[in-house]
RNA sequence: GGCGGGGUAGCCAAGUGGUAAGGUCGGGGUCUGCAAAACCUCUAUUCGCGGGUUCGAUUCCCGCCCCCGCCUCCA
């Protein structure tokens, strides 16, 4: 099956096929956080969707070219540095830091270009891009001395999130100023100075004030990736107006489409409610692996679910990443330890390939169905489906003995192959100096056959996050859950 | 009101015009000193509701209901 995706813009399913014409680079721009806060996981969600997105292009050979941007000035961060008294960019590079760490506790690969609102390089392309409207008679400064674009000019505004103009209704969320604009759907592209911004200005054709929201990644965009790009993605609470008025004023520049896929990732409920900041029902990373949970089950428990679908986030979901994710290690060690017999007595009997025969466990086949079920536009719970699948089937295997150590050096590679695109496997951890002596101190106990000191020992280990097991070939310990 | 997304087992969640993947939880079993892990097994005659098309619909069509979101700077 080929590659497709659901583009917001036809809502339709469509073939994948990128702008290069040798079909090799796809050039993605991902709208990024603003840092006036930590960033919540509901935003971990939409960039976990995209980040899964990248690797999925990037196993079916793609070379993506991913831009993110950094919204560093509008009204929040403004107010938060005039509230705590510090200038804007010592208000936001706390923040800024935080992100890029959690990007690292998710394991989510880095985009090529972090491009920051406040770049004077940015602020000038922006600008340029604002005098080309202008001339174009796609954007007028209005008596309040701000520039706004003149969507009654652009006849395609709307389309993306398939609304009439004429029905747009206030929700009263934004203050107006409306008496200044054309029309009420008139959205800034650069913002008069006043004030409330203090210190925060740059100057520019229309008098001194800061570039509007929108505006921002149009001007990144084009920058860093060209005047088309192939897909964009963002959280649907983009479409509009976000993505609408980037489509406005690219196109409205270039006269090109923009993009050519548009995916948007569903949000993050808590309690069945969208989880938001003005809500105040949200969590940041920070406060989930407070709780004890790791990076790598935090980034499970959000990506488990289609990112076209609502996912309620609970503890119990957490949980069950645990258990799933504990599911998985365990598997990939056992196979480990199979592949190894094959290291420490290599030479031996050098072919058996009568082992085929004897109605053994099958080899991986290049594709067993994950990745077609990615390609379809990131199925991933059909992908997760295939891979639980084969593990139940190769841990028969291995309980029967059928399955032998290069078979298991096989399934391995397969497993490397698609956690490339999953990125949930652990790390192979030496054991911290006292679980170890209390491991060994155990082992001692059952050889003098003394389990109530076994039993002890194992709840010793139990209560510091360990679990001892007592397999054919001796103890086991094993880290459960968490980091 | 307009525009979207979603409604499948206790919970999470795939999916197909031919009779329901997978995860998690819970029950039973094999294994174990006891456990754990793993494996086996049980848990939806049924896919929001009502019509229609069809030999047959959860899947296609029509009409409803419920939940969530967007409707001018929220991922």
């Amino acid at each position: 099956m080929a590659l497709r995706f659901f583009n917001t813009y036809s809502r339709e399913l469509e073939e994948f096929h990128p702008l290069d014409p040798a079909g090799h680079e796809v050039k993605v721009y991902t709208c990024g956080p603003t840092v006036y806060s930590h960033a919540h996981i509901g935003n971990f969600r939409a960039y976990l969707f995209e980040d899964l997105l990248q690797r999925h292009l990037e196993l079916r050979g793609f070379n993506v070219r991913r831009v993110m941007n950094i919204t560093d000035v509008d009204d929040k961060t403004i107010r938060g540095s005039r509230a705590e008294g510090v200038p804007l960019e010592q208000f936001t590079s706390p923040f800024k830091k935080a992100f890029f760490e959690d990007l690292d506790t998710l394991l989510i690969k880095r985009a090529d270009f972090f491009p920051e609102a406040t770049d004077p390089k940015q602020i000038a392309a922006m600008i340029e891009m604002i005098k080309t409207l202008v001339a174009r008679g796609l954007a007028y400064q209005a008596e309040d001395k701000s520039v706004y674009f003149r969507i009654n000019r652009f006849p395609e505004y709307g389309r993306l999130a398939h609304f009439d103009l004429a029905e747009l209704r206030s929700t009263g969320r934004v203050k107006s100023d409306e008496y200044d604009k054309e029309h009420v759907g008139d959205f800034a592209l650069w913002k008069a100075w006043d004030e409330e911004d203090g210190p925060v200005k740059w100057e520019s054709p229309w008098g001194s004030g800061r570039p509007g929201w929108h505006i921002e990644c149009s001007a990144m965009a084009t920058q860093l990736l060209g005047e088309q790009l192939d897909i964009h993605c963002g959280g649907v609470d983009n479409i509009f107006p976000h993505h609408e008025a980037e489509i406005a004023q690219t196109e409205g520049c270039t006269g090109k489409k923009f993009v050519r896929y548009w995916l948007h990732c569903a949000h993050l409920l808590v309690e069945g409610q969208k989880m938001s900041k003005s809500l105040g029902n949200f969590y940041t990373l920070r406060d989930v692996l407070a709780k004890g949970y790791s990076g790598r089950e935090v980034r499970y428990a959000l990506m488990r679910v289609h990112y076209r679908a609502p996912l309620n986030f609970t503890w119990e979901g957490m949980e069950e990443a645990r258990q799933a994710i504990g599911r998985v290690d365990d598997w990939v060690r056992r196979l480990r330890e199979k592949a190894e017999e094959n290291v420490q007595r290599p030479m031996s009997n050098v072919q058996r390939p009568i082992e085929e025969e004897q109605g053994t466990i099958e080899r991986p086949q290049t594709s067993n169905g994950f990745d077609e079920a990615l390609d379809d536009d990131l199925n991933i719970s059909g992908a997760l489906g295939v891979l639980f699948e084969t593990i139940r089937e190769t841990n028969r295997a291995l309980d029967l003995g059928s399955l032998d150590s290069s078979a298991a050096s096989a399934w391995l590679e397969w497993w490397e192959r698609i956690d490339r695109v999953l990125a949930i496997g652990g790390e192979e951890r030496a054991l911290p100096p006292e679980i170890e002596t209390l491991g060994e101190a155990r082992v001692q106990a059952r050889l003098a056959k003394d389990w109530r000191k076994s039993d002890e020992l194992r709840d010793e280990l139990a209560a510091r996050g360990w679990e001892a097991r007592d397999t054919k070939d001796g103890q086991k310990i094993t880290r459960r859950g968490g980091t």
